[in-house]
DNA sequence: TCAGGATTGTGTATCCTTCTCAATAAAGGC
DNA sequence: GCCTTTATTGAGAAGGATACACAATCCTGA
Protein backbone atom coordinates (compact mmCIF):
# COMPACT_ATOMS: atom_id res chain seq x y z
CA UNK A 1 0.00 0.00 0.00
CA UNK A 2 2.68 2.89 -1.45
CA UNK A 3 1.71 6.51 -1.06
CA UNK A 4 0.35 7.83 -4.77
CA UNK A 5 1.44 10.98 -6.31
CA UNK A 6 -0.26 11.88 -9.31
CA UNK A 7 2.75 10.41 -11.15
CA UNK A 8 2.48 7.08 -9.46
CA UNK A 9 -1.14 6.61 -10.35
CA UNK A 10 -0.03 7.93 -13.88
CA UNK A 11 2.05 5.31 -14.17
CA UNK A 12 0.48 2.42 -12.65
CA UNK A 13 -3.00 3.31 -14.77
CA UNK A 14 -0.49 3.44 -18.09
CA UNK A 15 1.15 0.14 -16.96
CA UNK A 16 -2.01 -1.77 -17.22
CA UNK A 17 -3.35 0.16 -20.50
CA UNK A 18 -5.23 2.80 -18.71
CA UNK A 19 -5.19 6.41 -18.26
CA UNK A 20 -4.86 9.12 -16.32
CA UNK A 21 -7.60 11.67 -16.53
CA UNK A 22 -8.62 14.63 -15.25
CA UNK A 23 -10.90 13.72 -13.09
CA UNK A 24 -9.21 10.29 -11.63
CA UNK A 25 -6.24 12.65 -10.47
CA UNK A 26 -9.05 15.08 -8.81
CA UNK A 27 -10.29 12.02 -6.95
CA UNK A 28 -7.06 11.18 -5.56
CA UNK A 29 -6.38 14.22 -4.63
CA UNK A 30 -9.46 14.76 -2.71
CA UNK A 31 -9.43 11.87 -0.62
CA UNK A 32 -5.58 12.45 0.07
CA UNK A 33 -6.10 15.61 1.53
CA UNK A 34 -9.41 14.27 3.38
CA UNK A 35 -8.95 15.07 7.34
CA UNK A 36 -7.98 10.83 9.16
CA UNK A 37 -11.65 10.23 10.47
CA UNK A 38 -13.35 11.65 7.53
CA UNK A 39 -15.21 9.10 4.86
CA UNK A 40 -16.96 9.62 1.69
CA UNK A 41 -19.95 8.12 0.16
CA UNK A 42 -20.12 8.22 -4.18
CA UNK A 43 -22.43 11.07 -2.81
CA UNK A 44 -20.88 13.05 -0.28
CA UNK A 45 -17.68 12.79 -3.03
CA UNK A 46 -20.35 14.24 -5.77
CA UNK A 47 -21.74 16.98 -3.49
CA UNK A 48 -18.11 18.15 -2.26
CA UNK A 49 -16.86 18.11 -5.93
CA UNK A 50 -19.76 20.20 -6.42
CA UNK A 51 -19.25 22.71 -3.79
CA UNK A 52 -15.63 22.75 -4.83
CA UNK A 53 -16.70 23.66 -8.36
CA UNK A 54 -15.49 20.68 -9.66
CA UNK A 55 -17.96 18.80 -11.90
CA UNK A 56 -17.67 14.96 -12.05
CA UNK A 57 -20.89 12.62 -12.65
CA UNK A 58 -21.93 9.88 -10.78
CA UNK A 59 -21.10 7.43 -12.88
CA UNK A 60 -17.44 8.76 -13.12
CA UNK A 61 -17.56 8.64 -9.39
CA UNK A 62 -18.63 5.09 -8.67
CA UNK A 63 -16.53 3.76 -11.84
CA UNK A 64 -13.22 5.64 -9.97
CA UNK A 65 -14.01 4.85 -6.59
CA UNK A 66 -14.50 1.28 -7.43
CA UNK A 67 -11.53 1.37 -9.91
CA UNK A 68 -9.70 2.82 -7.22
CA UNK A 69 -10.65 0.11 -4.37
CA UNK A 70 -9.31 -2.13 -6.69
CA UNK A 71 -6.10 -0.91 -6.92
CA UNK A 72 -5.55 -0.95 -3.46
CA UNK A 73 -5.34 3.06 -3.73
CA UNK A 74 -8.47 3.30 -1.61
CA UNK A 75 -10.52 1.18 1.16
CA UNK A 76 -14.27 0.26 0.81
CA UNK A 77 -15.74 0.51 4.06
CA UNK A 78 -19.05 -0.93 5.40
CA UNK A 79 -20.13 2.20 7.95
CA UNK A 80 -23.58 2.36 7.69
CA UNK A 81 -26.16 0.30 5.99
CA UNK A 82 -26.79 0.62 2.51
CA UNK A 83 -24.44 2.66 1.00
CA UNK A 84 -20.59 2.39 0.98
CA UNK A 85 -17.78 4.63 2.14
CA UNK A 86 -14.13 5.31 1.24
CA UNK A 87 -10.88 6.52 2.79
CA UNK A 88 -7.51 6.31 0.90
CA UNK A 89 -5.31 3.54 1.87
CA UNK A 90 -2.19 4.38 3.89
CA UNK A 91 0.78 2.33 4.84
CA UNK A 92 1.74 1.73 8.19
CA UNK A 93 1.69 3.22 10.45
CA UNK A 94 -1.29 5.41 9.65
CA UNK A 95 -3.73 2.07 9.18
CA UNK A 96 -6.04 1.87 11.39
CA UNK A 97 -9.30 0.02 11.75
CA UNK A 98 -13.02 0.86 12.65
CA UNK A 99 -15.13 0.41 15.50
CA UNK A 100 -18.95 1.02 14.46
CA UNK A 101 -22.31 1.13 16.40
CA UNK A 102 -24.62 -0.83 14.59
CA UNK A 103 -27.61 1.28 16.26
CA UNK A 104 -26.35 5.29 15.61
CA UNK A 105 -23.06 4.58 13.26
CA UNK A 106 -21.04 6.56 15.38
CA UNK A 107 -17.55 5.65 14.38
CA UNK A 108 -14.20 5.45 16.30
CA UNK A 109 -11.04 4.76 14.81
CA UNK A 110 -8.21 2.69 16.29
CA UNK A 111 -4.92 1.46 15.32
CA UNK A 112 -2.90 -1.87 15.96
CA UNK A 113 0.09 -3.74 14.64
CA UNK A 114 -0.91 -6.85 15.32
CA UNK A 115 -3.83 -6.95 13.19
CA UNK A 116 -1.77 -5.18 10.14
CA UNK A 117 1.12 -8.01 10.67
CA UNK A 118 -2.01 -10.81 10.91
CA UNK A 119 -3.37 -9.46 7.78
CA UNK A 120 0.11 -9.24 6.19
CA UNK A 121 1.50 -12.81 6.94
CA UNK A 122 -2.24 -14.48 6.23
CA UNK A 123 -2.32 -12.97 2.43
CA UNK A 124 1.34 -13.70 1.86
CA UNK A 125 1.13 -17.15 3.34
CA UNK A 126 -1.62 -18.07 1.02
CA UNK A 127 -0.16 -16.35 -1.94
CA UNK A 128 -2.45 -13.36 -2.13
CA UNK A 129 -1.71 -9.70 -3.21
CA UNK A 130 -2.39 -7.86 -0.28
CA UNK A 131 -5.21 -5.12 -0.89
CA UNK A 132 -6.52 -3.54 1.88
CA UNK A 133 -6.67 -5.31 5.55
CA UNK A 134 -9.63 -4.27 7.93
CA UNK A 135 -10.88 -5.12 11.43
CA UNK A 136 -14.52 -4.24 11.28
CA UNK A 137 -16.14 -3.95 14.73
CA UNK A 138 -19.67 -3.76 15.04
CA UNK A 139 -21.02 -2.87 18.74
CA UNK A 140 -23.71 -1.02 20.70
CA UNK A 141 -22.32 1.92 21.95
CA UNK A 142 -22.79 3.54 25.39
CA UNK A 143 -25.50 5.86 24.26
CA UNK A 144 -27.35 3.64 22.46
CA UNK A 145 -26.77 0.69 25.47
CA UNK A 146 -28.93 3.16 27.75
CA UNK A 147 -31.33 4.21 24.80
CA UNK A 148 -34.88 1.92 24.71
CA UNK A 149 -35.50 2.38 21.42
CA UNK A 150 -36.50 -0.85 19.68
CA UNK A 151 -33.84 -3.30 17.56
CA UNK B 1 -21.69 -14.22 21.80
CA UNK B 2 -22.98 -17.23 23.53
CA UNK B 3 -24.29 -20.74 21.49
CA UNK B 4 -28.08 -19.89 21.08
CA UNK B 5 -30.48 -22.58 21.52
CA UNK B 6 -34.54 -22.44 20.99
CA UNK B 7 -35.17 -21.57 24.74
CA UNK B 8 -32.42 -18.91 25.18
CA UNK B 9 -33.30 -17.23 21.89
CA UNK B 10 -36.91 -17.53 22.85
CA UNK B 11 -35.42 -15.48 26.53
CA UNK B 12 -33.58 -12.94 24.91
CA UNK B 13 -36.44 -11.68 22.59
CA UNK B 14 -39.55 -12.14 25.20
CA UNK B 15 -37.29 -9.75 27.40
CA UNK B 16 -37.50 -7.34 25.20
CA UNK B 17 -41.06 -7.66 24.14
CA UNK B 18 -40.57 -9.70 20.92
CA UNK B 19 -41.68 -13.20 20.08
CA UNK B 20 -40.20 -16.02 18.78
CA UNK B 21 -41.70 -17.50 15.85
CA UNK B 22 -41.35 -20.90 14.13
CA UNK B 23 -39.84 -18.52 11.41
CA UNK B 24 -37.03 -17.13 13.58
CA UNK B 25 -36.44 -20.33 15.11
CA UNK B 26 -36.31 -22.53 11.70
CA UNK B 27 -33.48 -19.80 10.45
CA UNK B 28 -31.55 -20.08 13.30
CA UNK B 29 -31.30 -24.23 13.35
CA UNK B 30 -30.41 -23.62 9.26
CA UNK B 31 -27.12 -21.64 10.56
CA UNK B 32 -26.69 -23.58 13.51
CA UNK B 33 -25.85 -26.81 11.13
CA UNK B 34 -24.37 -24.88 8.72
CA UNK B 35 -21.31 -26.02 7.76
CA UNK B 36 -18.45 -24.27 8.58
CA UNK B 37 -17.34 -22.32 5.74
CA UNK B 38 -20.11 -21.95 4.58
CA UNK B 39 -22.19 -18.19 4.24
CA UNK B 40 -25.94 -17.50 3.21
CA UNK B 41 -27.61 -14.81 0.93
CA UNK B 42 -31.08 -14.05 1.81
CA UNK B 43 -31.70 -15.55 -1.64
CA UNK B 44 -29.56 -18.65 -0.37
CA UNK B 45 -31.60 -18.84 2.47
CA UNK B 46 -34.60 -18.48 0.96
CA UNK B 47 -34.24 -21.27 -1.85
CA UNK B 48 -32.29 -23.77 0.52
CA UNK B 49 -35.63 -23.37 3.05
CA UNK B 50 -37.70 -24.29 -0.11
CA UNK B 51 -35.65 -26.44 -1.06
CA UNK B 52 -36.31 -28.51 2.59
CA UNK B 53 -40.44 -27.78 2.26
CA UNK B 54 -39.87 -25.05 4.56
CA UNK B 55 -41.79 -21.70 3.08
CA UNK B 56 -40.62 -18.31 4.61
CA UNK B 57 -40.96 -15.17 3.08
CA UNK B 58 -38.13 -12.91 1.63
CA UNK B 59 -39.34 -10.25 3.56
CA UNK B 60 -39.44 -12.38 6.53
CA UNK B 61 -35.86 -13.48 5.98
CA UNK B 62 -34.60 -10.40 5.42
CA UNK B 63 -36.05 -8.88 8.44
CA UNK B 64 -34.76 -12.25 10.46
CA UNK B 65 -31.26 -11.64 9.15
CA UNK B 66 -31.24 -8.22 9.73
CA UNK B 67 -32.73 -8.72 13.56
CA UNK B 68 -30.25 -11.55 14.13
CA UNK B 69 -27.31 -9.65 12.99
CA UNK B 70 -28.49 -6.89 15.45
CA UNK B 71 -28.46 -9.65 18.47
CA UNK B 72 -25.38 -10.83 17.34
CA UNK B 73 -26.55 -14.30 16.59
CA UNK B 74 -25.60 -13.67 13.10
CA UNK B 75 -22.03 -12.24 11.73
CA UNK B 76 -23.10 -9.95 8.41
CA UNK B 77 -20.40 -10.51 5.67
CA UNK B 78 -19.28 -8.46 2.28
CA UNK B 79 -17.86 -11.40 0.71
CA UNK B 80 -19.02 -10.49 -2.58
CA UNK B 81 -20.27 -6.96 -4.62
CA UNK B 82 -24.31 -6.19 -4.13
CA UNK B 83 -25.65 -9.09 -1.42
CA UNK B 84 -24.77 -9.90 2.08
CA UNK B 85 -24.11 -13.09 3.24
CA UNK B 86 -24.40 -14.10 6.48
CA UNK B 87 -23.09 -17.50 9.13
CA UNK B 88 -23.60 -18.11 12.54
CA UNK B 89 -21.68 -16.06 15.37
CA UNK B 90 -19.10 -18.73 16.94
CA UNK B 91 -17.40 -17.44 20.29
CA UNK B 92 -14.11 -18.35 20.75
CA UNK B 93 -12.63 -20.74 19.45
CA UNK B 94 -14.51 -21.64 16.69
CA UNK B 95 -14.58 -17.69 15.89
CA UNK B 96 -12.90 -16.61 12.25
CA UNK B 97 -12.08 -13.92 9.95
CA UNK B 98 -12.03 -13.70 5.84
CA UNK B 99 -9.56 -13.46 3.11
CA UNK B 100 -11.23 -12.43 -0.06
CA UNK B 101 -10.04 -12.36 -3.58
CA UNK B 102 -11.70 -9.13 -4.78
CA UNK B 103 -11.34 -10.46 -8.71
CA UNK B 104 -13.13 -13.79 -8.08
CA UNK B 105 -14.40 -13.87 -4.62
CA UNK B 106 -12.57 -16.88 -3.33
CA UNK B 107 -13.06 -17.28 0.24
CA UNK B 108 -10.45 -18.43 2.72
CA UNK B 109 -11.15 -18.73 6.50
CA UNK B 110 -8.76 -18.45 9.29
CA UNK B 111 -8.73 -17.93 13.05
CA UNK B 112 -6.64 -15.41 15.00
CA UNK B 113 -6.74 -15.37 19.14
CA UNK B 114 -4.90 -12.23 18.90
CA UNK B 115 -7.03 -10.17 16.12
CA UNK B 116 -9.88 -11.81 18.84
CA UNK B 117 -8.22 -10.12 21.60
CA UNK B 118 -7.83 -7.00 19.88
CA UNK B 119 -11.56 -6.80 19.12
CA UNK B 120 -12.49 -7.56 22.53
CA UNK B 121 -10.49 -4.93 24.47
CA UNK B 122 -11.26 -2.06 21.78
CA UNK B 123 -14.67 -2.54 22.43
CA UNK B 124 -14.53 -2.94 25.73
CA UNK B 125 -12.30 -0.12 26.72
CA UNK B 126 -14.47 2.81 24.39
CA UNK B 127 -17.39 0.67 26.45
CA UNK B 128 -19.16 -0.82 23.29
CA UNK B 129 -21.03 -3.96 23.83
CA UNK B 130 -19.46 -6.06 21.37
CA UNK B 131 -21.05 -8.21 18.62
CA UNK B 132 -19.11 -9.41 16.23
CA UNK B 133 -15.29 -8.89 15.19
CA UNK B 134 -14.15 -9.62 11.98
CA UNK B 135 -10.80 -9.04 9.88
CA UNK B 136 -11.41 -8.84 6.41
CA UNK B 137 -8.46 -9.09 4.04
CA UNK B 138 -9.18 -8.23 0.73
CA UNK B 139 -6.66 -9.28 -1.88
CA UNK B 140 -5.72 -11.03 -4.96
CA UNK B 141 -5.28 -14.83 -4.91
CA UNK B 142 -3.11 -16.19 -6.92
CA UNK B 143 -5.13 -17.41 -10.26
CA UNK B 144 -6.49 -14.17 -10.74
CA UNK B 145 -2.54 -12.75 -10.07
CA UNK B 146 -1.89 -14.85 -13.02
CA UNK B 147 -5.34 -13.68 -15.14
CA UNK B 148 -5.32 -11.43 -17.55
CA UNK B 149 -8.75 -10.43 -17.38
CA UNK B 150 -8.87 -6.04 -16.87
CA UNK B 151 -9.69 -4.61 -13.22
C1' DT C 1 -0.02 15.48 -35.17
C1' DC C 2 -2.86 11.41 -35.50
C1' DA C 3 -5.28 7.00 -34.96
C1' DG C 4 -6.99 3.78 -31.69
C1' DG C 5 -9.27 2.84 -27.90
C1' DA C 6 -10.13 3.98 -23.04
C1' DT C 7 -13.13 7.14 -20.53
C1' DT C 8 -16.80 10.26 -19.72
C1' DG C 9 -21.65 11.93 -19.21
C1' DT C 10 -26.56 11.25 -19.73
C1' DG C 11 -30.21 8.66 -19.38
C1' DT C 12 -32.00 4.20 -18.32
C1' DA C 13 -32.01 -0.36 -16.31
C1' DT C 14 -31.09 -3.49 -12.55
C1' DC C 15 -31.90 -5.65 -8.42
C1' DC C 16 -31.15 -5.94 -3.43
C1' DT C 17 -33.60 -4.41 0.32
C1' DT C 18 -37.24 -1.98 2.68
C1' DC C 19 -41.94 -0.51 3.15
C1' DT C 20 -47.17 -0.89 3.53
C1' DC C 21 -50.91 -2.94 5.38
C1' DA C 22 -54.33 -6.40 6.19
C1' DA C 23 -54.31 -10.99 8.20
C1' DT C 24 -52.29 -13.96 11.52
C1' DA C 25 -50.69 -15.73 15.79
C1' DA C 26 -47.29 -15.33 20.05
C1' DA C 27 -47.42 -13.80 25.06
C1' DG C 28 -49.15 -13.14 29.25
C1' DG C 29 -53.01 -12.41 32.40
C1' DC C 30 -57.13 -14.32 33.83
C1' DG D 1 -57.74 -23.03 28.11
C1' DC D 2 -59.51 -18.41 26.57
C1' DC D 3 -58.98 -13.68 25.48
C1' DT D 4 -56.73 -9.34 24.55
C1' DT D 5 -52.95 -7.05 23.02
C1' DT D 6 -49.82 -6.25 19.65
C1' DA D 7 -45.62 -8.19 17.37
C1' DT D 8 -45.03 -10.64 13.19
C1' DT D 9 -45.94 -12.44 8.75
C1' DG D 10 -46.75 -12.47 3.64
C1' DA D 11 -47.68 -10.27 -0.80
C1' DG D 12 -46.96 -6.73 -3.53
C1' DA D 13 -45.16 -2.24 -4.43
C1' DA D 14 -41.63 1.17 -3.64
C1' DG D 15 -37.13 2.77 -2.81
C1' DG D 16 -32.45 3.62 -3.77
C1' DA D 17 -27.63 2.54 -4.58
C1' DT D 18 -25.11 0.99 -8.32
C1' DA D 19 -24.37 -0.69 -13.03
C1' DC D 20 -25.16 -0.32 -17.91
C1' DA D 21 -25.47 1.51 -23.01
C1' DC D 22 -23.73 4.31 -26.18
C1' DA D 23 -22.38 8.43 -28.58
C1' DA D 24 -19.07 12.08 -27.77
C1' DT D 25 -14.69 13.08 -25.85
C1' DC D 26 -9.82 13.02 -25.09
C1' DC D 27 -5.56 10.29 -23.26
C1' DT D 28 -1.52 7.81 -25.13
C1' DG D 29 2.11 6.18 -27.76
C1' DA D 30 3.77 6.22 -32.24
MN1 LIG E 1 -11.13 5.47 8.68
MN1 LIG F 1 -17.03 -17.78 7.63
ZN1 LIG G 1 -24.74 4.24 19.07
ZN1 LIG H 1 -9.31 -14.79 -7.46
Amino acid sequence: MPLYTTDSLKAELNEKGWRLTPQRETILKIFQNLPEGNHLSAEDLFDLLESQGEQISLSTIYRTLKLMARMGILRELELAEGHKHYEINQPYPYHHHHLICVRCNKTIEFKSDAVLKVGTKTSQKEGYHLLDCQLTIHAVCPTCQRSLLPL
